[in-house]
RNA sequence: GCGGGUGUUGCUUAGUGGUAAAGCCCCAGCCUUCCAAGCUGGUCACGCGGGUUCGAUUCCCGCCACCCGCUCCA
């Protein structure tokens, strides 16, 4: 059955919900958050977690069948979050990211720090041009048009070693006017850190948060293939955190400064790389899929040649259609096509072989690697926008039924506002929540609770008696429980109780001690 | 990092140079035989730090966080 296509929610509804809800909460909210920061409370936890066990159950432990039908290899890895820096230098990652830049306030470009030379007045005093190393024309024509001077009245200094204080008067090479220069700063995105307790603050101690997870596995490539008995074509996938300095963290957890990856390195023939790349592009856009996302909602967009990063032969996004970016759509998941670049490079820095021997043809290759290279973190954005779901119903029943409400619409005449979190019943945060129908009645509740002692042990389950039921029903649509079981007079007297039923807000009465094989049928 | 905007309880709002009000939510009690009912009571806030002032949530400065636009996203 075709839905209708939901109205993405804002940004700040979800933001409001999370926090309502024990989804997500501002880290450090307490001593007024961090910027880049984000804390996952009880229920965003369970969610995330959810997502994350699917991933692995998906992708590790029952992949999908290959192109031809075929099973797949993939072994997990949990390796450290601190790896030693030479990883990092072999990687890029250190390397042509490291140094200073100025930026002009003015014409908005960005100039290293390094490149930038000063004509500075012998005298120290007044205004000192700025010029691009080899390019001086700019500055020494502005010496004479606006200072009426000459350039051999001043004297040429590395904007790296000018004196802080002097930058307000240096005029930047492409201003109008002076001081509209920064003072260099580091643009490097990792986060540093220093080893050992009494170690200073020196190169030699110098070692950086990982700002990806995918470097662990191809440093762990050879112990894989060694200990695992695994053959060409394989994969390796880990899920965990990654950081990342981003100058502008924003939109929620679409952006962080600490994150969570779920990637998969998938190591194949360099002769059929191009077909395990298309074969993945295809399976992570089908994965989406399978959790409930809507395909309107999700797109495969293909990198142009020009914004492939230095290790990448072809790339091609997973994208969604958040609701801060719609009627455009965001990353949430890349699929690159790293050649041999991560364990040639690897090879070369650490002197360790990293060839694969075909034993059939007696060949050595350096694997290919395909990375599908998935945010954990917004996955859960995308698993919030996708459930988030109002609609009107019918006041005091539902035999009226459910409808969609648009956005801005007025709520008709004998229906009310219900907020749903439509979540897939394989990733609701709670399963079940249990109500005896009325608290004031001691076998109801007893029995209830019976009830809740006997499915917590299977599923996250809630138990709940306060309020009247249609209240209960309610909370537990916000926090997207797929079923909740009442006990109820019937329940007394043959053992029955009723199951509701989140979307269709239907009820179903089961006996009880058929309730488990019930939900167990319904995919939770 | 730059520019603009915002900041009163969990949420939405009101208000004031003399430390704050309402609705919803939440909690407790009563009631209630299935979809946010009712009654009673209750908890909870002026983002943080300075300054001015006898006194600041209110005025000023700085910071922080969030939102929008640039920039960035290896």
């Amino acid at each position: 059955m075709q839905t209708e296509h939901k109205t993405p929610a804002s940004l700040e509804t979800l933001v409001t919900l999370c926090k309502r809800r024990g989804f997500i909460f501002q880290s450090s909210e307490i001593y007024n958050g961090l910027n880049g920061f984000w804390d996952f409370g009880p229920l965003g936890t369970e969610l995330k977690n959810n997502l994350r066990d699917a991933w692995w159950q998906d992708m590790v432990r029952n992949p999908p069948l290959g192109p031809d039908g075929e099973m797949l290899d993939i072994v997990g890895l949990d390796s450290a979050i601190i790896q030693n820096p030479k990883v990092w230098a072999a990687s890029g990652h250190l390397g042509g990211f490291n140094d200073p830049m100025a930026d002009c306030r003015e014409s908005k470009s960005r100039y290293r720090a390094d490149h930038l030379m000063v004509y500075v007045p012998e005298s120290g005093e007044g205004t000192a041009f700025a010029f691009l190393e080899g390019e001086p024309a700019v500055a020494e024509k502005r010496i004479k048009k606006n200072a009426k001077s000459d350039p051999s009245a001043y004297k040429v200094v590395a904007f790296t070693d000018l004196d802080p204080a002097l930058i307000p008067s240096v005029w930047g090479p492409d201003a109008s006017e002076p001081g509209t220069l920064t003072e260099p700063r580091q643009f490097n995105l990792m986060f540093k850190t220093f080893i050992g307790a009494l170690a200073g603050e020196g190169e030699e101690n110098t070692a950086y948060l990982r700002p990806e997870t995918a470097q662990g596995i191809f440093i762990n490539y050879k112990n894989v293939v060694d200990t695992m008995r695994v053959k060409l074509p394989f994969g390796i996938a880990q899920v965990g955190k990654s950081f990342r300095n981003e100058v502008t963290p924003r939109n929620f957890i679409f952006r962080s400064r600490e994150f969570e990856q779920m990637e998969l390195e998938w190591f194949c023939h360099p002769d059929d790389a191009t077909k395990w790349y298309n074969f993945w592009v295809e399976a992570r856009l089908q994965w989406w899929a399978s959790l409930g996302v809507d395909m309107r909602n999700l797109r495969r967009r293909d990198h142009d040649e020009d914004e492939l990063a230095h290790y990448s032969t072809a790339c091609a996004d997973v994208e969604y259609q958040y609701g801060f970016t719609a009627p455009g759509f965001g990353e949430l998941e890349g699929i690159a096509h790293r050649g041999d670049f991560d364990l040639t490079q690897h090879q070369e820095a650490s002197g360790t072989k990293m060839e694969y021997l075909v034993q059939e043809t007696n060949e050595k290759v350096i694997p290919h690697v395909i990375e599908p290279s998935s945010g954990l973190t917004r996955g859960v954005l995308v698993l919030l926008n996708e459930a988030y779901t109002e609609e009107f119903v019918p006041k005091g029943n539902t035999e009226g039924g459910v409808q969609l409400a648009k956005p801005g619409a007025q709520v008709p005449e004998g229906y009310e506002k219900r907020v749903v979190l439509k979540f897939a019943p394989r990733l609701a945060p709670i399963k079940v929540a249990i109500f005896p129908l009325l608290k004031n009645r001691e076998e109801l509740v007893g029995k209830a609770k019976d009830l809740y002692a006997e499915l917590r042990k299977t599923w996250p389950c809630f138990y709940d008696q306060t309020g009247a039921i249609g209240r209960r029903y309610r909370r537990q649509d916000e926090i997207g429980t797929p079923f909740c079981v009442t006990v109820d007079f019937d329940s007394l007297e043959d053992n029955t109780v009723t199951v509701r039923d989140r979307d269709s807000m239907k009820q179903e009465r089961i006996p009880a001690s058929e309730l488990k094989a019930w939900l167990h049928s319904k995919g939770i």
